[in-house]
DNA sequence: AAAGTAATTGCGAAATTATGCAATTGCTTG
DNA sequence: CAAGCAATTGCATAATTTCGCAATTACTTT
């Protein structure tokens, strides 16, 4: 694996290393949304909202779509939610561990 | 999404974001190695790989296995190598779109 | 043109993470 | 028990990230 692949593997998770911009993505997984809804939905300040996107969007994981006022974002690749999912599996994995390790207790 | 799971999220793609880890995971694809072996194969310093290592292992992401003097690493779930091989899918998209992008001008 | 709404940007303080080096621990031979 | 190798820990400094607030931009409506 080449240096360059290797930084860019970082710097994609590194996106995916926040607790907003993880509920941000799980978020647009059903539709698209103006900053203001998801702010809304998440109860957080809007140029938090704002700040996070654009990290986002600097990795390709969100994309804008300006209609009047509003700027509607939505997942430019499903993908991402797979990734999501197989997380969420590694945790139910390490519950499922756990909860051997209490039982041989 | 309970705030449990996506702080679990949050803190293991963290434990993802960094080149050296990603290396470190990426060795042990194929089979367990000792501290110094992942030093020698990466050509980097013994505390660092030391502590990287503790990282991957405080998220649970590899196991040690004490034999003498060595201490040898493994992964500890295999989802793991799902994750990246996910996540390398992303990368591949993003390719293909930059080179659209390319080909356009 | 002025007022109003949506979103972004800039900036500073606090918190977190990275990194290199020295010191230490743990185990195993001689 | 002393010497030697493997691995971890501690610590100091530098670099990044986070987050709230104020200011600004961009667009629309009156």
């Amino acid at each position: 694996m080449t240096e360059k692949l290797v930084n860019f593997k970082a710097e994609f998770f590194k996106a995916l290393a926040n607790p907003l911009r993880i509920r941000i993505l799980d978020e647009l997984r059903a539709e698209e949304l103006t900053v203001s809804e998801i702010r809304e939905r998440l109860d957080v300040e809007l140029p938090n909202v704002s700040q996070q996107l654009s990290v986002l969007r600097a990795k390709n994981l969100v994309v804008g779509r300006k209609q009047g006022n509003n700027i509607y974002y939505s997942c430019s690749d499903p993908t991402v939610f797979r990734l999501l999912d197989v997380a969420k599996e590694i945790f139910n994995n390490h519950l499922v561990d756990l909860q051997k390790t209490l039982k041989e207790l």
